[in-house]
DNA sequence: ATGGACGCCGTACAAGATACACCGTACAAG
DNA sequence: CTTGTACGGTGTATCTTGTACGGCGTCCAT
């Protein structure tokens, strides 16, 4: 109802400028860019109405004047980044090279705002940061003989995979800040007490494995490894149904 | 340090069952399950302490004395689910069946119990259960040709896609019930009003792919086909893979 | 000039997690 | 059998969160 439309005039900037009454003293924009570096700076947790308020100046309740609740500043937080996105080198190159580019023009994205894999989102935020990004993204399928629903789904697929490796390493990262131990440490400590409850003769496979791939990435959970293994296997998973299109 | 232990204790139930003092009224088996089955009802937002306590007869404070905090108690649950997975047939077919079995059973963990998606995982819960799931789903790769390593990293990536399929999924289907309206509702409400801001001058590729796509799937988003097409492309991406290694 | 629309804000409330101190229980030691 | 004490259970309290509500003052349209 309503309140679709309430959120789509948000994103859209479609603010009516009241003419009666008393003058605004900020603007969307303020609050918006105030959220997005109180979250650049401290993370999402930190971004509570009360802070992004302090930080403007203003009370609280001041804010529901620029936004109907929390959920649509994230909203709206989410497609500001999205409208920032640097959209070079859509030419050239293969179709490969072009969607391993929009993967990591997300990583970046991610690298540089963790909290925006995180952002809880419903239905993604409709705005004119998605949109460019989407329009922009789509480009990278053109001509690889994939139809409309294909590029969708493909582009779908790749940003659901950065994304997951996003939080996966934003989570990897939050860990060791929360407990104050690197990995390393953690392993150590905890190794020994593993031990003696990891049954090597119930669960050989998953001892030898989890041994192996712990020493050779220097932890249980190597987000920079799954990332780069990840993508490979996306990119030659899109290869296969390009290849049969073509 | 203590932390970590105590955790680790818990999750392999070395609860050291003291003698002194007043018998416990409850078992912690009882306090996960409590909260699992608060969980699939009413998903992971009513999960707090005060409601798992109330289903329990017993008043908030005394959880504390099962469980060091609430982050433990959902891991707790995260692992009891994992433990309660079943695991046939691992035997039989090729590689690509075994590991679709894998993905298959991951999507009806996550089908039974949503919220399983969200828990905020920090490091995985180092418990029983997913010492026993990791064990059995490493099974699906022995034989294809991969070393230790790369088991482990193709395991985490068809785990990733799945874990992320299923988040997305839900996340689609709390939007439905949060704003009371389907997909279906809320385009036809926002449609004409997006319709009015996508410029289809500017973003000739995003409009046409996205109202092709939305009319196929009969929405903005389809996870159930997001889910299938994406996973043909982990298999495919993986055989790529392992036919380089034989 | 003035009335009404609207921005701003003070107060208040209902969650939520969890620290702390107290109480009573029930076993171990005597 | 008594008693000290360890420990489970709980009432109270603190702090943080989002946000509803109503009042106040401003400033444009009339």
């Amino acid at each position: 109802m309503a309140e679709a439309r309430r959120t789509i005039d948000l994103l859209w900037f479609d603010e009516p400028q009241s003419r009666r009454g008393r003058k605004k003293g900020l603007t969307l924009t303020q609050v918006v860019d105030a959220a997005i570096a109180l979250a650049d700076a401290e993370g999402l947790d930190a971004v509570s109405m009360r802070r992004v308020a302090q930080d403007l100046g203003v009370v609280p309740m001041t804010l529901y004047t620029y936004v109907p609740d929390k959920a649509a500043l994230l909203d709206l937080m989410l497609d500001a980044l999205y409208l920032r996105m640097p959209r070079d080198g859509d030419g050239g190159a293969g179709w490969r090279e072009r969607i391993r580019a929009v993967a990591e023009q997300n990583r970046a994205l991610y690298e540089a705002h963790p909290w925006a894999a995180e952002i809880p989102v419903s239905r993604p935020p409709l705005g004119p940061g998605l949109m460019a990004k989407y329009d922009h993204e789509l480009r990278a399928f053109e001509g690889a003989g994939l139809d409309d629903v294909e590029m969708d789904a493909a582009l779908t697929y790749v940003l659901g995979f950065v994304q997951h490796a996003a939080r996966t390493s934003a989570a990897a990262r939050a860990a060791v800040e929360r407990s104050g131990q690197t990995d390393q440490q953690w392993w150590e400590e905890s190794g020994p007490l593993l031990e003696k409850v990891f049954d090597r003769n119930r669960y050989p496979l998953a001892v030898r494995v989890g041994e192996a791939a712990g020493a050779e990435l220097g932890a249980a959970f190597n987000a920079g490894h799954a990332y780069a293994f990840g993508l490979e296997r996306v990119l030659d998973g899109l290869d296969v149904l390009i290849k049969a299109r073509q």
